[in-house]
DNA sequence: AAGTGGTCTAGACCACCGA
DNA sequence: CGGTGGTCTAGACCACTTG
């Protein structure tokens, strides 16, 4: 009986709440999983038992832990059980900004905006946001510090009918929620992510050296009716910044 | 009526398939999809109206469908319908090795197996793969080409007893391809995407200048057990390589 | 008000795994 | 062989969006 232990943490689900069953399950097994309740490699009790234990129908259950495998933290086996990975989990990128990234990480990001303003579309930007060359875009430029260090140089193209933004708000909000506040989904961006050499402008405003290795972003982000709403090709300095990424094989 | 048309791609499902239905009627969607049948921006049948048409139940068509919303490719909403993504999804970053992206690709890669034998376990490696430091590990390096032009130097770390690997299946396979075929399952990986300038070995080797800009990418892969298997730290060359990947927002 | 996807149930049978 | 997750059904009610 020296098996993997089988944990049966406390459960209880609130009918009355507005929130899902399988999402309150799901929180409570993460939170669970978070704070040692659940170990790493422990196995769950199966999903019958899940079920009755919570009071709920399997399919409800299924729901619960597909949700934490698609996160990366359950992993399941047919004939097996499912079990908690071992690996620690890291955040992976999703559709945030990098000022989102830098308050979440507790590091407190500060902006300075160098150029807001409207410009026709040359040809690459005409072609990502799918509108005719030479239609009026709105370009941001702006530099991303923390502390009194540069860290990155952002700019970005948008429509011009899009949102309403002035240098007051970038500098103290990020654009992905100066986005969401105006009522735009963000569902999907394409992003590449490679590395050159920095021109002398870039050097300049990054306090580097011309020709310094720079980590490179290009997206493209689109709405949820699949319009493209901003194209944005970013630099970062390589010495402070990289991109973690957490994969889940499904 | 002139709203965003309603499409109706032929449908057909094989109930003695060992695929399953879902599974199919995810397959068909997705064809219809990438051959023009279902445009950008197009819309679907509402579930009731597919779950008849294909002769299955209505959670069926929802796991297809959400099948196709986890890649993608579709996008749900509530009191809505769905709707053909509009933005062109490209392939993200998968648990596949470079080997594997640069054959599906089309393009040509070779191997040059630089090194492959085993050194005791430096204080990063024993960490990362969770083995006592001094403890021998394998390593491995490679020079990744397409053509005649380097386009990668390859350093990975391994458990000793987890494979047995020859200098020739490397030169002709992929590691993750090998491991897979090993009986290894992999699940899930951290990376992490930086950049920085060339050591004037990587120079020599990458066919570049000392100092120049390269991609660099680190990762840890873990079965599905949660063991360490496999720790890489790999170079690219920024002027002919670069990293593209697809986010989804849920 | 009508139509959509979101959630949930209580069963069922099957495929795979390990002993 | 028993136990596990994988798939599937035929309903039900609800929340949200749009006209």
């Amino acid at each position: 009986m020296d098996r993997t232990a089988v944990h049966r943490p406390a459960v209880s689900v609130d009918r009355t709440s507005p929130v899902p069953l399988y999402f309150q399950v799901a929180q409570q097994l993460e939170a669970a999983i978070r704070d040692g309740g659940l170990p790493p490699g422990s196995r769950l009790e199966n999903e019958i038992l899940l079920a009755d234990r919570y009071g709920l129908s399997r399919p409800t259950i299924r729901q619960a832990i597909q949700h934490l495998v698609d996160k990366g933290l359950l992993v399941r086996k047919r004939g097996v059980g499912t079990q908690v990975v071992q690996a620690q989990v890291r955040r992976s990128i999703e559709l945030t900004s990098l000022y989102d990234d830098l308050l979440a990480s507790g590091r407190s990001p500060s902006t300075r905006v160098l150029e807001l303003g409207t410009l026709p579309a040359d040809d690459e930007v005409a072609r990502e946001l799918d509108v005719a060359p030479g239609t009026e875009v709105l370009r941001l430029r702006r530099l991303r510090l923390t502390g009194d260090e540069p860290l990155a140089l952002l700019t970005n193209y948008l429509p011009v009918d899009l949102v309403a933004l002035t240098a007051e708000d970038l500098a103290a909000r990020g654009l992905y929620e100066m986005l969401r506040t105006a009522g735009v989904n963000l569902r999907i961006a394409n992003q590449t992510i490679g590395a050159r050499g920095a021109t002398a402008i870039e050097a300049r405003l990054l306090d580097e050296r011309r020709g310094v290795p720079l980590l490179t972003m290009t997206r493209v982000a689109y709405d949820d009716k699949g319009r493209p709403v901003e194209y944005g090709c970013h630099v970062y300095r390589a010495s402070r910044y990289s991109f973690a990424l957490t994969l889940v094989e499904r």
